[in-house]
DNA sequence: AGCTAAAAGCTAATGGCGTTAGCCAAGCCT
DNA sequence: AGGCTTGGCTAACGCCATTAGCTTTTAGCT
């Protein structure tokens, strides 16, 4: 029996993997342990159980996503951000929909997770979108939020394939990106209505 | 063993109920048997599988949110109606959240797929908010996926505690229906850009 | 009212999966 | 070389979904 040369990153990266072929249900510690070329009681000799595994492939995710998102904003501000960002955010989840489903319903432990750390870089890419469209430093967190709810819902929705497809979907998606380019745009006539 | 007088419709509120107080992974049809005073195999009698069971919960959800959207729509029209229909939305999963989970990844299985006709009614109550600003038909498809994706993300992310708490997240919404109201009203002004 | 047959419950059993315990080999550190 | 840590293995347990086959209730028919 020679060794395999596993480590938690290694088997991590093979979960999201096989979760991104098969979906994240399917993601049981056999398949991977088959996929790795081990047994399965071996594997948590590098991951303490199936639940310390999702968040591991969660943090990979907010890892691969703000290292994403970061790259495609580079020199790019206004609308060519946000298009950017839109399009990042939506091709990764996508191409990666297995891993990206570990993030959904997951708790932080604490403000030292790395899993909060890493999902607050992502958000910093987000919130650096904003910048090029002079908003109420007030109003960020709502735009922030409203940026963030409406890529995961869209992709999560286009992922789960829940759009009809009657109309192309992407011709949605540029639609949207207009849309919320021209609210941001026009954003400073207003003051507190509700 | 006098009889529980048990049936589908029974099985499947019970489940919903469950779900929303455990968490849908938690839904064991062991749980479920005990909250119905039965033994779990005898479940199988009023549903074929758990995939079954998920299948009714969906379109339990998709019922109750199609009627709950309809009251609060009715004689509203534009901003109001946009207002009524997120805050259905949006209190309807917060309170529900176990339930409305099982409606995600979920593929309808034809067009006459009860599923499908119940979450076609839930699209009929968001299209008809789009009534009242007139929007180019063409366009309407993209509005009603700008709606649903972003009251879905803006849910499912609240539901999960993914949002900080520092900034209030009422207020939040309140901006993005504001947000998405200014843009709809002044949509008119272009033209098939992209 | 009595009979019958479907329906609804039960126990027992199977197979899959996550996980733990305990054992053995591999390979680094001196 | 020799020992200790590490990473692999097999065996075993418990939980869960599901199936098989039995029994009892109950509704419907005559």
């Amino acid at each position: 029996m020679p060794r395999a040369g596993l480590d938690p990153a290694a088997v991590t990266l093979a979960a999201a993997g096989l979760a991104d072929e098969v979906g994240l249900a399917n993601v049981t510690m056999g398949a991977l342990a088959e996929r790795l070329g081990v047994r399965a009681p071996s594997l948590y000799k590098h991951i303490d159980s199936q639940a310390d595994l999702n968040r591991r492939i969660a943090l990979l995710v907010a890892e691969e996503l703000g290292d994403q998102l970061r790259s495609a904003l580079q020199g790019r501000s206004g609308r060519d951000a946000l298009a950017a960002a839109a399009h990042t955010m939506r091709n990764y989840i996508i191409e990666h929909p297995g891993r990206y489903a570990a993030t959904v319903r997951l708790a932080v432990t604490g403000p030292d997770d790395p899993l909060a750390i890493a999902g607050g870089r992502v958000l910093e890419s987000l919130a650096a979108v904003l910048i090029g469209y002079d908003i109420d430093p007030a109003d960020t967190v709502h735009a922030l939020r409203l940026l963030r709810s409406l890529f995961h819902g869209f992709a999560t929705i286009q992922a789960a394939g829940g759009f009809e497809m009657d109309t192309d979907v992407d011709e949605s998606f540029n639609w949207i990106v207009d849309f919320i380019d021209r609210g941001l745009t026009t954003k400073p006539t207003y003051g507190r209505l509700t």
